[in-house]
DNA sequence: ATAGGCGCCTGTAAGC
DNA sequence: TGCTTACAGGCGCCTA
């Protein structure tokens, strides 16, 4: 569950608690899950982008560490039963959480993707001026899958999965089981301006925490998006401004 | 090219 | 109350 606007929030939540600081080791017992992580010991912390769904940590002497939190990643100030790895930097530890162990780490050289294919693969940032709306409807019809299996592919636009291809869907006024190919031109510049629209106010409202709480910031401080959902998670629940659930079908 | 299904994983909700 | 089963879902992979 970790989209978009949740990697981003962690992303700037985790950016000065590791900026310049030396990564001495990361403790682990799953040398498969956390690929390399040994090469990370001893460097300083560089940077601390996003791409997609991943964060992508750059260290001192070329190396990068790539992150994906899977559905229940995240980090944490203190250590929970459900700690996977330890990262000890200078200045203190942080706790990799992840009660599924969905989430995966990789140390590779920096830009050398080749372990990771969907980061290889991913499109545009749907946040970023390279984010245009010809290539995005190009590709919409080159397609006869339904829409929100398109968008949860991360070619489209990165970063994108269940929660805010349905809020984008329905902020289009489009069915996800719309195809691809059968989407007129005006149709899809209302999805492609939805995109912007819902993930921006995600990101500027911190990410949606869902009943279980599974995605938190390292402080514990929830996001504030779920209370603007207007589908997902919703279904049986009146509409947004309405008094009585939706008793229409597909 | 696309669809469907399984596996990974574990907490929680629902059903009996 | 206690047990079992279903479900959640990001992603890879396999088969049809």
């Amino acid at each position: 569950m970790p989209e978009l606007p949740e990697v981003e929030t962690t992303r700037r939540r985790l950016r000065p608690l590791v900026l310049g600081r030396i990564l001495f080791q990361v403790v682990h017992q799953d040398p498969v899950r956390y690929r390399h992580t040994e090469r990370a010991e001893g460097r300083r912390v560089e940077e601390v982008q996003r791409r997609g769904k991943f964060l992508l940590l750059s260290l001192s002497g070329g190396l990068e560490m790539v992150l994906h939190l899977g559905m229940t990643g995240g980090f944490r100030l203190e250590e929970t039963p459900h700690t996977r790895a330890r990262f000890l930097l200078e200045g203190g530890a942080l706790y990799f959480h992840d009660p599924r162990r969905f989430g995966r780490i990789w140390v590779v050289e920096r830009g050398d993707y080749r372990e990771i294919p969907l980061l290889s693969r991913l499109g545009p940032e749907p946040l970023s001026p390279e984010f245009s709306f010809v290539p995005f409807s190009q590709a919409l019809r080159e397609s006869r899958k339904p829409l929100k299996a398109l968008l949860l592919e991360q070619r489209l636009a990165a970063g994108v999965g269940n929660i805010y291809a349905d809020e984008a869907l329905f902020r289009a006024g489009l069915s996800p089981f719309r195809r691809g190919k059968e989407v007129g031109e005006e149709e899809a510049r209302r999805l492609f301006r939805a995109l912007r629209e819902v993930l921006s106010e995600a990101v500027a409202l911190g990410g949606s925490t869902l009943s279980d709480r599974t995605y938190q910031q390292p402080d514990g401080l929830p996001g504030g998006y779920q209370e603007r959902h207007a589908v997902y998670g919703r279904a049986g629940l009146p509409c947004l401004g309405a008094a009585t659930p939706w008793k229409g079908g597909w």
